[in-house]
DNA sequence: GTGGTCTAGACCACC
DNA sequence: GTGGTCTAGACCACC
């Protein structure tokens, strides 16, 4: 697979796996159009329940990251621009994570500068790099 | 008080105190050695059940951002540069709310340059701004 | 042919032909006595999986649409007015999407007049247009 | 309850139960602001599984219909206008079937006439009528 | 084969 | 008390 799960985090793992695949097309380890392992198969390769697997799925299908065709399969859906409150609704979670990003920052010493190289930073690293930073 | 808690969030309620004291002290309206109101009397300040306000305490008491002292009462604590273990604990959770604000920021078509832009922007607004941005 | 399916829909593909061919024969393309083509005739056609058809046309047999001879083919059966349990059950399914109508129409805030007009209006450019509205 | 479910129907329990509500609400048998009955206490109130009666509550929430706060129970949301993609695709959902029934009418012999008539009633029937029409 | 739903029952976080 | 998640296993519709 193209990402891990750890059922120990406090994150549930059908958001893990969400998270997982949306990291996974970021990366393009999986494109638009790609035929994503069926629900059954998935659970069974990261020996996780189908129903967890099905609704991760439900999820990224909400999303327009996933279209699921009934009786075919599910497939990365081609990429379309987001509605405007949509759009919002993304900001607002970007912006409140960079100001939770400022506070934790603040108790480590790292300044502003710091931050922004830092961000910079794990970009790089991330996009080349393996599947864990 | 410096912040306000919104009990229809999803975010716990006791995770909304712990972040407004850290805001606060960021924008330095509570400085080192301020005394915090105790369990009980923020409780009663904010109707809050006191159970989710120890909790917050305790967090906030776990982070080393106050200081409990038995029979005086709660304050902010001096700050001293963090243990090694918590730096890295500090630095591995940015480091992850910036990946997830680059695959988010990828759905919203924001590229490296544009989220820089406005990690800078949220900041100086955030600074200089008041408790909601 | 006289419509389209699309498999991305929820809409299961044999009900979007069943729907299809009611459309067509409803706007006039299709006519009492006309003949269709056979299941695998079809299947091939509109590039669809042959049980998908013929279980459209069951259907449509069901509900006395269509006409299967024995030996002969397939045909727009003429039209005869339904038995009483046949036009219950339609009227029941009317009603039944009348209700949706105002409970959805609610949630746009459009009152039972702006429905009135919307329906007035659908059907209008419905008949005269194209498959797609 | 304001409604009931019926498992033998071919619509998923959790969105009848969907639908339920939102009946209820349109005729005013539950207002904004208003408690609704806990996820297991209905659950065992309509004899349905606790996941099922979450599953519809969520999907309520997602559609700005019901709030959720944690710890506390669930609520009927006040009113807001919707996005305008919300709003785009509860039109188009109108609109669909105001085609459906159309198509329906043509086989019971209803005009166009005859089914506008038939909305106005059903309307008025219902609005001030029981839970069944 | 595909995904979707449902029940039963356990466990958890939050207030 | 509240809702949320997860597994196990059954059943179903669709292609």
């Amino acid at each position: 697979m193209w990402f891990r799960v750890n059922p120990r985090l406090p994150t549930p793992i059908y958001q893990q796996v969400v998270d997982g695949f949306k990291e996974a097309i970021v990366k393009g380890f999986v494109k638009q159009g790609d035929r994503i392992p069926s629900v059954r198969e998935l659970a069974t390769l990261m020996t996780l329940n189908h129903n967890t697997v099905a609704k991760a799925y439900q999820q990224l299908e909400r999303e327009h990251v996933f279209e699921i065709i009934q009786g075919r399969g599910t497939f990365v859906a081609e990429f379309k621009p987001p509605s405007d409150s949509d759009r919002d609704r993304r900001l607002a979670k970007i912006v409140e994570m960079m100001q939770q990003i400022y506070i934790e920052g603040h108790y480590v010493q790292l300044s502003e500068d710091d931050l922004m190289s830092l961000f910079r930073e794990t970009i790089r690293k991330w996009e080349t790099g393996g599947k864990d930073v």
